[in-house]
DNA sequence: CTGAAAGCGCTAACAT
DNA sequence: ATGTTAGCGCTTTCAG
């Protein structure tokens, strides 16, 4: 930019090492040089040099995060809890989006490494935890977001297992007892986790029954009103009183399917969402659903950094808990 | 991290410089140097210092994109375009969520400004211009998104009036002669172009009025509804055929007001929406919906940049053009 | 409390 | 085609 601390010291009429002290608030600078000097930081547009400071000092405020999906409201509200947990230590989060590309994804993490960021909070698909590793090496921590551990990295996930449990749970506390569940593919692990859950709610309940798992390839609006209607043409024996659906948008498409055929939820049937998204609440039937602690998810993943950048050594693997939104849709 | 180019050069026993020109794929060396340097890369580990890097050469591969709203599908694909175009160039885009608080868009400008990006785009409230025009005399311009322009910056924003326009033709198109139009606050720029481009369809066409505006003081469905359920009081005479929604949200309240009430969309009541967000096609009845070409503006956005950094004294202000989606909601 | 000076790791100009 | 070297702008001792 042009200007920098020498001028700046040039024109206040003192030494650039007075002029950093003053610029960075440090400690003991005579009043009137400080006057001075910020009088000519102005005058000039003096803008600090980052690229400078951090190759002399070795270290940068910046925390950099790599996201498989900038318009998933998950991702972006985990964003918005490490930002806010970062400006506590004075740090700031800047956000790479790799659109599901690998390609992209390594594009970041490279970016992020080369400008020394303080660290990396990743939610990868695994093909660049041997270049995250060697940052570490290098004292640039990474974190790593979601069930999938790797033992060379601390992470941060949600208990998947634990919403798939209160969501059922719920369901059979309003008086439930044929629950029906739809989310898949379960190769996902996330959606393991909410299955096996969900079962281990029915398997200590007394006399509620799995009727039926519903194993879906995707999680649209369009396929849960699919097997809406595959759960409409069930014969009265067959059809459930309760269905936990692993996303709210599924749910959604449940809700569609069975409003388009005159069955009145929850009396016929209840239904609990996972994820809580903003439409949760508003729709015609408001949804009961699991909400995951996003923000919190992001925090703790910069606090992971942090306490990673202290002792490079332990790994931690952290998991939060969801918690059950409560609304029309499951009431008994 | 430790290794430097020194230490590469050491090993392969050649100098910095060679290091430096077969790291940056530059021109010629020996085959036998590059395959020495590289082996020597892969075992110590080294990380090219983008700091020294742009300290010396004085320039970055990184676009700043500073956002108010992580959690708007709108933002999200916005940033999209502008980082597949940066990737034209072999840059990359970092976004900085300001979450509609001044006091972080600071922050993130002043980062961005510290570290010299290429430069910045951003959708902002204002507070930052006197800032970013220092950056700009310093050499790194800045892109401003949206409609309100400023002399001492080009932007790129979409031509609201021309997607009101294109709505109400739309509905006037089907048949309908009795427009409502629902949206506000008026105050918001925005807003009221839509307004003013909707009129212009009106007060163009032969025959249709404009029944009423609803002017709102936020557009969430809730507020959607509310409206839905004034319209519906109406009595016969003064009631709409066609509504015009400013956003897909309050089009969704509307159509859950008219669904309570048995009102049949689109046969009693056409609806357009704004924003095409992914719900509007998976409603019970689908939304035409105004789309905005967000993935466009990014990429003009960070075409915007380069140009400036070419040019430093042109400013433009671009204009790109919302379509509509024709769906459902507003069929004859 | 302030000034002077030595680099941080790299690039690019120049010399070889 | 490769090596040498002078800084980029800043922080941080170390003297004064």
């Amino acid at each position: 930019m042009g200007v920098g601390l020498r001028e700046v010291a040039a024109r206040a009429g003192v030494s650039v090492g007075t002029v950093s002290n003053v610029v960075n608030g440090r400690a003991t600078v005579a009043q009137e040089y400080v006057d001075r000097v910020n009088e000519a930081v102005l005058a000039l547009g003096f803008v600090r040099n980052d690229a400078a400071r951090a190759l002399r000092s070795g270290t940068s405020r910046t925390v950099g995060m790599v996201l498989p999906d900038g318009s998933n409201p998950f991702y972006s509200n985990v964003a918005l809890g490490a930002c806010n947990a970062a400006m506590l230590n004075n740090n700031i989060v800047l956000v790479g989006n790799s659109n599901n590309e690998p390609e992209r994804e390594v594009r970041y993490v490279d970016a992020f490494g080369e400008q020394r960021a303080r660290g990396i909070v990743i939610a990868s698909t695994g093909n660049v935890y041997d270049r995250l590793d060697q940052f570490a090496k290098g004292g640039m921590p990474s974190i790593l977001l979601g069930p999938d551990v790797d033992e060379r990295f601390s992470s941060v996930a949600p208990d998947d297992a634990l919403g798939g449990r209160i969501g059922v749970e719920h369901l059979i506390g309003t008086g439930r007892r044929r629950i029906a569940i739809v989310g898949g593919p379960m190769s996902l692990r996330v959606l393991a986790d909410r299955l096996a859950g969900a079962n281990q709610a029915i398997a200590k309940s007394n006399g509620a029954v799995t009727l039926q798992v519903f194993d879906t390839t995707d999680r649209t609006i369009l396929t849960g009103r699919r097997v809406g209607e595959q759960i409409i043409g069930l014969t009265a024996g067959f059809r459930p009183d309760a269905v936990f659906a692993m996303t709210d948008l599924l749910a959604i498409g449940l809700m569609q399917a069975f409003d388009a055929h005159q069955i009145v939820v929850p009396r016929e049937i209840g239904i609990v969402g996972y994820d809580d998204i903003d439409f949760a609440s508003t729709l015609s039937v408001p949804l009961t659903s699991i909400r995951q602690p996003m923000e919190i998810i992001g925090a703790r993943a910069v606090d992971l950094i942090e306490a990673q950048r202290a002792d490079p050594v332990t790994r931690q693997h952290m998991t939060v808990e969801p918690t059950l939104v409560s609304r029309a849709s499951s009431r008994p």
